[in-house]
DNA sequence: ACCTGAACACCGTTCAAGT
DNA sequence: ACCTGAACACCGTTCAAGT
């Protein structure tokens, strides 16, 4: 009679030592971004929580820009693509999907500032892309515009969430607004003319209200400037 | 008779060790970066240049992100504000100061990176903001829309350099964006039918074609795009 | 082929102690 | 007040050697 369940080596106190995948790999990396932050998804601690060395993870992955796109291809997955589908005008839904994209990386602002530099080319961006697209040809965009303005659209909502990973190391961040608050609305008029006619206005409204006022000029801008280089 | 020449009393082989100055750090700083790239700009790294430890570095600057703002300050002294008074249609004048601007972030991608998160707010700042706003103005754009408008052409224009960096790390860059090519031009008809359509559209036109048609469509999206938050 | 220990060459930041 | 040595707590990546 031959045993039917094989003993388990288990090393120390974890439950069995699975072996590494690439998906395993990657799917422990955005836990430990959920629980510990980006900053912590090192390889060396993510070896660390597979129980194993950081040299084993490069079988598997390059380096730790190509790690960080990975986490975000798969985040990417949480973006609301039904928004295409409401019951608004079109420019409507186009802000909806890209506020979710925004929303969703404004939880994790250090993989926004990783986006801008790896661009992810998995499924889920490709959805992305495609439902963006699928809009702007719905609004009357003329193909050439679209191509080109559908990077623009995320390159803005990316930046836009990037920007906002300072104001979580929260007391730096605050400090360096008020410096640019107080440059702002103590410039002279003689040399500043045009910040001092603005003044506060330059600092005014919601982050939320902003960003829907340029997603909106940005779908204009699209919209009504040709493409005269070709 | 007293000697005219004090003996200076040159540590190791350098020619006297200067005092520890805010102006004499950064400019060091610069310099830096200039020779080794920004990756080496490090607390270490420029004590180091400085001949002391790097925690005399803290009684000057709070942190590394802090340096970084402070050498991008010095940097846009090199943005051409001459083009906002070129002879040209002001739109022209706007896209070439933007330009201007893009090409000195352009040298230093990593820096551009920076300053998506920590944003200066030094007199160089404040001269291109102004020279942005008197072009926004004399162009007719209202200033509820040029106050806001005016970030997002920056913002534009810092995360398009931001982006280039991974083009200097030649050969992940490389791959990556073969993935996306591959990505793109590999999608289905029938699941990505947008995609599909404009193919190679996607991926077209030089950065500095595209960059043009962007500064262009965002000043058109700012002209013709009416606040209605309040 | 996959995995590993160990090493190389670095980091940022803090703190107690000096001048 | 300014400066420092030393320490704490980390990094990414490579490589020779194992299985």
């Amino acid at each position: 009679m031959t045993p039917q369940t094989p003993k388990p080596r288990s090393r120390r106190e974890r439950p069995a030592k699975p072996a590494l995948t690439y998906d395993g790999i990657i799917a422990t990396a955005v836990q430990l971004m959920q629980t510990e932050g980006l900053q912590r998804v090192t390889m060396r601690r993510l070896a660390q929580e597979l129980d194993t060395g950081p040299a084993s993870l490069y079988v598997y992955v390059r380096n730790t820009a190509e790690l960080h796109a990975a986490i975000l291809e798969e985040l990417l997955g949480e973006v609301d693509l039904r928004q295409a589908k409401a019951a608004r005008d079109w420019r409507g839904r186009l802000v909806s999907v890209l506020t979710s994209y925004t929303m969703v990386l404004f939880e994790h602002p250090t993989l926004a500032q990783s986006a801008l530099v790896a661009r992810p080319s998995g499924k889920n961006y490709l959805a992305l892309v495609e439902a963006l697209l699928a809009l702007l040809n719905e609004g009357g965009v003329p193909d050439a515009q679209a191509a080109w303005g559908v990077d623009v659209l995320l390159q803005v909502a990316t930046a836009t969430a990037a920007e906002q990973s300072t104001r979580d190391r929260a007391v730096d961040a605050q400090d360096e607004h008020d410096a640019l608050t107080a440059a702002l609305l103590g410039a002279s008029a003689t040399t500043h003319p045009r910040i001092a006619a603005l003044g506060s206005e330059l600092l005014s409204g919601s982050p939320e209200a902003r960003l829907e006022w340029i997603f909106r000029m940005l779908i204009n801008g699209a919209l009504h400037t040709p493409r005269t280089d070709d």
